[in-house]
DNA sequence: GGGGTTCTGGGG
DNA sequence: CCGGTATGGTGG
DNA sequence: CACTTCTGTATG
């Protein structure tokens, strides 16, 4: 849950009380206004989020201690962490550990989830990261198994109707002539209405293709701009470590060890009587 | 006869695993020529603890986890089983922990693990080793190595229908007659005992409390397609008023069924959902149906009853079917809306009916005017005319367009059209009122109206069924259930 | 082993 | 030099 | 034949 983050106490009255999960809290707003941040109170808006970086590479995922979502950086904020005299921040190095995230927002957009495992539908809730800062004292007492935001069923109803609403708005305001002196072919063509706009010439056969213009989802230069994870991990790491990251998967490797968090664990070592193996002896 | 070595059998059906199964090393392996039993099967009570050699076992499966991967090249599959040496004999109260024995499968690939879907299926193992783990009888097989499974389903006869490890297994003749006990003992133990104790799972009234995760024994009461990969699960077990979610990917889980008893192992509880009660299942987590003439299956249905359907349930909160489709269609086959309409210009099934149930939900009906929703029909221009202005309903019928989408177009930009079109009589009795003039008829149309509003809410579905004439379909047999 | 993966991130 | 890979050895 | 274990070599 958010630190500071009346996470708890939604903008607007609702009938039920509001989820414990920060971002499940987040998104239930952002889907009621419609994707529009600026809609959210100010106390959501300018509130700190507090999250564990589940994952720092291919993906940056971060969990507020119950569901994981990936978080995106501007330009402005990696230059600012890599700037740090003293102590850079690599974002890469982050894995395990805390971080706050001060300054954000949230935005709607339009992806493909056959690729993209985080969202729902071809709908994503990308939180945009301005300036965070990394937590190096605190315990991680958070959950330990966090759960993809999009899987989880409440929120994949609320998706669902969104898209319901978009796409029934979206029917009331299309002109549909129907000239029915046009002969119908199909039994297709007499029985579909489609979303796409007639005056535009689209072939009324949209059959295989994905329909996510809605009105309140960002097309793509709409978004924030961030910056490309794969490029700050070569900044931060080299080409070679990329390449190193991209043989890992050939033949699966060992399980990368955070960085933040290898110091403290040579003191067990005594290999528990693993039985695993029905050739080795001894009972419990 | 000859008495030669036991015939390897070819695998019935197209293996699941890759690997060979063939006999290796280790005890029972050692069939003198004329001898003809390689494998001798150790009652679970009676398998050696101080030996630490290889035994072989059968065993009735009350449980099983999914097979889930704990590193980066190993697999588990762990199963509790009993047989009529080792078996929980409480029918109710507590059970013994130790009146059954686990079963540990270790495997590098997700492939050569079983996938149990069923209690009261037999499990056969080879080559395991046994020692007592936190006083249970632990059974350890490493498929990785030598050992290997088959697991023959509670029903049928022989050992067809087997699935099992390696490319083929082995199967003796005397094996018969042990799978055949085996099967029959377990028929009787299902129907006498409970078989899974009540400290082997929670009442779903006392979910909400648990501290950690938990198993479940429920009945289906619904299964809900929530999107192409989901179905959402409505689950009831009598111990109180609330039905439960929860998500069950299609692939992982083929097998589950409305009306079957299951028991999941391992689930917890969602702190997060306050619109409804929601489970959540891990990677390890099992769906397993309860065989559905055990005693077991029988209390839990009689216990879990109905949901019944209620205006005042239809909130968008949970996905409800406001309709009931005339018993006589039960048997026919649901069709996606693909199907209905796209599929059909190229498959030849389809093309060759003309009746299909199918599922939808409502964007949009057509005429946005209740009052408009019936006309009067002229049998010989075949058209209707509106009422408005006129007295009486001279051959009233209804001529309503809903615009529905489900989830097989649900990425596409279309809307389809299915008809409520009375004229011949299809469907006449969908909105539970006769056709009437609406502009004369107040009663009528106000709850034509209220119709209206709860078919194009958000989680409203309809289950219907349509008859293509004409290149159109209309729906027919089918009414709204309040 | 009553459990925690991932080029599999909607079987794992 | 470490660790993963390829090769030969082993039991069934 | 499939699996484990041991050894030597190529690779970085």
């Amino acid at each position: 849950m958010f630190a500071s983050v009346p996470a708890a106490k939604p903008a607007t009255a609702k009938k039920t009380a509001p989820p414990k999960s920060a971002f499940k809290t987040l998104i239930f707003e952002l889907l009621e206004n419609k994707g529009d941040f600026s809609k959210l109170s100010q106390s959501i808006r300018k509130s700190s989020l507090k999250c564990q970086v589940n994952q720092a590479f291919p993906k940056f995922l971060v969990s507020d201690g119950t569901y994981f979502l990936s978080a995106y950086f501007t330009k402005d904020c990696i230059r600012k962490c890599h700037a740090e005299k003293d102590r850079k921040v690599n974002i890469t190095d982050l894995q395990g550990g805390l971080i706050s995230i001060n300054k954000w927002e949230v935005e709607l957009i339009g992806v493909n989830s056959a690729e993209e495992f985080i969202s729902y539908q071809n709908v994503e809730m990308r939180l945009v990261v301005h300036e965070f800062k990394a937590l190096y004292g605190e315990q991680l007492k958070l959950r330990k198994f966090p759960a993809n935001l999009f899987r989880d069923d409440e929120v994949k109803a609320l998706i669902q109707h969104f898209i319901q609403e978009e796409r029934s708005a979206h029917l009331k305001g299309l002109k549909r002539d129907f000239d029915a002196s046009k002969p119908l072919l199909t039994l297709r063509e007499a029985n579909t209405v489609s979303l796409l706009d007639p005056s535009k010439g689209s072939k009324q056969s949209a059959d295989e293709e994905i329909f996510s213009a809605f009105t309140h989802l960002l097309p793509k230069n709409k978004q924030v701009e961030t910056v490309n994870l794969q490029e700050i991990y070569v900044a931060e790491k080299g080409p070679d470590a990329l390449r190193q990251f991209n043989i890992n998967f050939h033949f699966a490797q060992k399980k990368e060890v955070p960085c933040l968090e290898k110091k403290a664990r040579n003191l067990k070592h005594g290999r528990r009587a693993s039985h695993d193996d029905s050739r080795k002896q001894p009972a419990v | 006869m000859s008495s030669t070595a036991p015939a390897a059998v070819a695998a019935p059906k197209k293996a699941r695993a890759a690997k060979k199964a063939t006999p290796s090393k280790d005890a029972a392996p050692k069939a003198k020529r004329g001898e003809s039993q390689r494998y001798k099967y150790s009652e679970l009570n009676k398998a050696s603890l101080t030996s630490g050699e290889a035994q072989h076992i059968y065993g009735v499966i009350i449980d099983a986890t999914f097979p889930y991967k704990t590193n980066q090249d190993r697999y588990i599959c762990s199963l509790k089983i009993v047989d009529p040496s080792l078996y929980i004999k409480s029918q109710k109260g507590t059970g013994d922990s130790s009146d059954f024995a686990t079963v540990v499968l270790y495997a590098k690939r997700f492939e050569d693990l079983p996938i149990i879907t069923r209690l009261g299926d037999i499990i056969r193992v080879h080559r395991a080793t046994l020692r007592l783990y936190n006083g249970q009888r632990q059974f350890n097989a490493n498929i990785f190595y030598n050992s290997s499974w088959a697991v023959f389903p509670q029903e049928g006869a022989g050992h067809g229908g087997a699935s099992h490890s390696g490319k083929n297994y082995s199967f003796e003749k005397s094996e018969d007659a042990t799978l055949a006990n085996i099967r029959k003992w377990a028929q009787g133990y299902f129907q006498q005992y409970n078989v899974v104790s009540s400290d082997l799972y929670v009442p779903l009234a006392k979910a909400a409390g648990q501290k950690s995760d938990f198993d479940v024994v429920a009945k289906v009461n619904q299964v809900f397609e929530l999107d192409e990969y989901t179905n959402e699960l409505r689950l009831r077990d009598g111990s109180g008023a609330q039905t439960w979610n929860v998500l069950a990917l299609k692939l992982k889980f083929p097998n589950v069924h409305a009306g079957d008893v299951v028991r999941i192992r391992s689930a917890t509880y969602d702190e997060t959902s306050t619109q409804k009660k929601v489970l959540l299942l891990s990677h390890y987590s099992n769906i397993l149906t309860v065989p559905a003439n055990s005693k077991l299956a029988k209390e839990v249905k009689a216990k879990a009853g109905d949901e019944k359907l209620d205006k005042a349930a239809i909130n968008g909160v949970n996905a409800t079917v406001l309709t009931e489709v005339d018993k006589k269609h039960a048997g026919l086959p649901v069709h996606s809306l693909l199907d209905l309409f796209h599929n059909i210009e190229t498959d030849k099934e389809i093309q060759s009916k003309d009746t299909f149930r199918t599922q939808f939900y409502v964007t949009k009906i057509e005429s946005a005017d209740v009052k408009e929703w019936t006309k009067s029909y002229d049998k010989k221009t075949k058209k209707g005319a509106s009422f408005k202005g006129q007295k009486g309903n001279a051959n009233a019928i209804y001529q309503v367009q809903f615009l529905v989408k489900d989830v097989s177009t649900q990425f596409n930009s279309n809307t389809y059209k299915v008809l409520l079109y009375t004229h011949d009589g299809l469907g006449a009795n969908f909105f539970n009122t006769p056709a009437d003039n609406l502009y004369t008829n107040d009663k009528a149309a106000k709850k034509l109206q209220e119709y209206s509003g709860l078919l194009t809410k958000f989680n409203s579905w309809v289950d219907a069924v349509v008859e293509r004439r004409n290149g159109f379909y209309f729906i027919k047999d089918t009414k709204i259930a309040f």
